[in-house]
DNA sequence: TTACTGTATGACAATCTGTCATATAGTAAG
DNA sequence: CTTACTATATGACAGATTGTCATACAGTAA
């Protein structure tokens, strides 16, 4: 997971790095990222990559861990703006992402973020608990059932991330971001009638 | 997605390839699957299998589409003999799915199928509306809120093979069990406390 | 016998990946 | 200054993979 060798490096080679590898991983799909393409456009050797990184999917988990902190960071404030209501939060950091991935044009990058997060969690772990932890102190747990916080924030976030993929796919974002809401709903409310 | 020339072929010799594929993608990672290793162990040419199939996610597309009768047939009997309700259908279907997995011992295929369901997801229409129309009439709406019994339906089952793919990968099933108990819960009565 | 259609084949070009022996550069010690 | 050591860089190489294509074969109909 980017070696110390890669960490050493100068800041200029180092980022050259980085960018060549978004772009590729911005442009077509996980299975067709190649390494060939990311050295020859960062100007390292064969060799040199190897010393960094194990293989693609090491690199691409070093990707994701650097964009990881814009992630929090979001989290934490719209949940704050929100008063910590899970159901307005989830709702908003979907809004908030999905005008992101607009504006950014690298969709394709959150593609492969969203769709190949399962093969990604198939080696790495994940850092929904660190995530969990950072943002605690700002979710409101007055107004929820029973004593699984951590269960719920987790269930919530999953479902925000299926509706990521869902808008950046379809592209019919007002019917996805509809559907999303209605599963927000489902989480909060559930769908049994009450008098059952 | 299977030409016709494939489909024409000599029951034993579609049946070789078949069982090679299956062979293989339940032994490897979809990443690793190796059409290489597929026709040699099918012991047909290179260029047949090429007349057959466009590429590696055309032939998974192909094999779960005859698995996907079975697991028809499973999600119907199992609604069937709950009456229709929902939360029983998809907890007991998630037990029987697993043991399902326990005894064939082809984890790694129902592995691929869920990890990178995503991928094909993204090349291909998924049957889950087929699906629906195939078990409505064994559902039982009385009790659920509002009109979306598809969307919820679609729901729970999304749910499902969340549940499945964890319960595969930690081999703590118990505790994924319970987890995926709580989810079903949560999306049949949610978070949210009921005086709100 | 001819012509046509459907199917099979494997050599080929174009990749790609991970490794390794070798080279280089920078630094610390004698 | 030079010896020695460590960190880093390199690109050739072996091994593999993929998709294509010209060619061949076989069965059938005219």
């Amino acid at each position: 997971m980017a070696s110390q060798t890669f960490l050493n490096l100068d800041t200029n080679k180092r980022n050259k790095l980085i960018k060549a590898a978004m772009d590729e991983f911005s442009n077509v799909r996980y299975t067709e990222v190649s390494i060939n393409k990311i050295i020859s456009k960062a100007e390292i050797s064969r060799g040199s990559f190897y010393t960094y990184f194990i293989d693609k999917d090491d690199l691409f988990s070093y990707l994701l861990e650097i964009n990881k902190n814009n992630f929090f960071s979001l989290t934490k404030n719209v949940f704050k703006s929100c008063n910590g209501d899970m159901r307005e939060s989830f709702l908003k950091l979907f809004k908030e992402i999905v005008s992101l991935v607009e504006i950014n044009s690298f969709e394709r990058f959150l593609k492969n973020i969203f769709i190949y997060f399962n093969i990604y969690r198939e080696k790495f772990q994940t850092p929904g608990h660190e995530l969990y932890l950072y943002v605690l102190e700002d979710i409101s747990s007055n107004s929820l059932k029973g004593n699984d916080l951590e269960f719920y924030f987790h269930l919530f976030m999953h479902n925000l991330f299926i509706g990521i993929v869902e808008a950046i796919k379809s592209k019919d974002v007002l019917l996805v971001s509809k559907e999303y809401q209605k599963k927000v709903d489902i989480l909060c409310y559930g769908i049994y009638k009450e008098d059952m």
